[in-house]
DNA sequence: GGCGCAATGTTAACGTCGTTAACACAGCAT
DNA sequence: ATGCTGTGTTAACGACGTTAACATTGCGCC
């Protein structure tokens, strides 16, 4: 029964286990008492690896911004529009398979933006991937030349905004539909959803 | 003393406070035990007025989006755009005018949906307001004839989304101008922001 | 090989919160 | 006057975040 006093590896397995309480319950089950029980742990000890919960959630949130970062980087395409709509799509995907998470990483209940730079370093590190794929957009001609400053938050503002209320259940049913986000993702463009078929590499 | 044993009030003083310290602290200050001291009265009487406390946010949501419904309908331009582009910078100005408001309205915090019809129902008559200006632009010729339905959740999650983003400041600061929200309304639109000019009614 | 220190875990305790049960007072209808 | 209904209070429970004090382990160092 001594031999494991010292668990030896709370850190890595705190914040997996974490990541399954935020995912299965949300952000309110991942109390500290409950992710201790499911360590076999007591409540005090997670304080050696996490300063408060506020920490342990910006934690969880770091690794969610950087995992979006990955899957955003995954996105390859030959044709820089092409890029930039799967960019939206792989977005969009990321929020609706794991809600909470996303959740979480845009609530806005964590603390005073600035209070976690790991936090804030994580989330700009993910919006690079966006802003650079309009600017490749833009050099390639795409998107008629506008201010790239403007055109990069609306196209953030799209992607958040639909992924938020659809997984948030806010939208109709109806417009539920899988094929919709790459509509939707489109229709930022000029010309609309059937502009001409730059659908083939 | 005994004289006011009967608040006589407490429902329509307990909203007020409560929307006082959601606006001021957020909604996890909100909490019954604070109300109650604001109110000078003992937490246990506000469960006359309200069944726990999500049915007292899901209260504050409900008053929230009836709010937001008036000040979409308070607005009246004459032409079809113009006024499907004011209803948008409209909505994001009550966002930003009341964020932590917004942030339970929108938050994903409330509930398994379905558990509160007023809050339901609240929604969509917000909701309906949006899609009303919508179906007025494109039956004034506007915005290519598009599909409703796709068209009413771009536009929602490009003003939901813009909303959210700059009240929990993850857009750089160099975007935050004031101007930008009409610019970026504007964007949705064919041909982009300097389509004609359309600013005067 | 033993020693000591730093890291890591436990126990006990405090204050806050949501919530409930039991009770107390007020006002109104009869 | 009486009693019922609405509304408020007191007392208590369990869960939570957090801290202080203490216990145990493992590793470097002689």
């Amino acid at each position: 029964m001594t031999s494991t006093y010292h668990h030896g590896d709370l850190y890595r397995q705190a914040l997996e286990q974490a990541q399954a309480l935020l995912h299965e319950e949300g952000a309110a089950a991942v109390t500290l008492r409950a992710l201790a029980r499911r360590l076999q742990v007591t409540a005090p000890a997670l304080y050696r690896h996490f300063r408060n919960r506020d920490s342990l959630l910006a934690a969880l949130a770091v690794h969610g911004f950087r995992e979006l970062r990955r899957q955003l980087l995954a996105v390859r395409r030959d044709d820089a529009l092409e890029q930039l709509t799967g960019i939206g799509q792989a977005y969009i995907a990321f929020a609706q398979a794991r809600p909470n998470l996303y959740r979480l990483m845009f609530g806005g209940q964590l603390l005073p933006r600035g209070a976690h730079p790991d936090l804030d370093a994580a989330g700009l590190g993910a919006f690079a991937v966006l802003q650079q794929s309009i600017d490749d957009a833009l050099a390639a001609g795409y998107l008629n030349g506008q201010p790239a400053g403007p055109l990069t938050a609306a196209a953030w503002s799209l992607v958040h905004g639909f992924a938020e209320l659809t997984i948030d259940g806010h939208l109709p049913d109806e417009q539920q539909a899988p094929g919709l986000a790459a509509l939707v993702t489109r229709l930022l463009l000029p010309g609309g959803p059937s502009s001409r078929d730059n659908n083939n590499p």
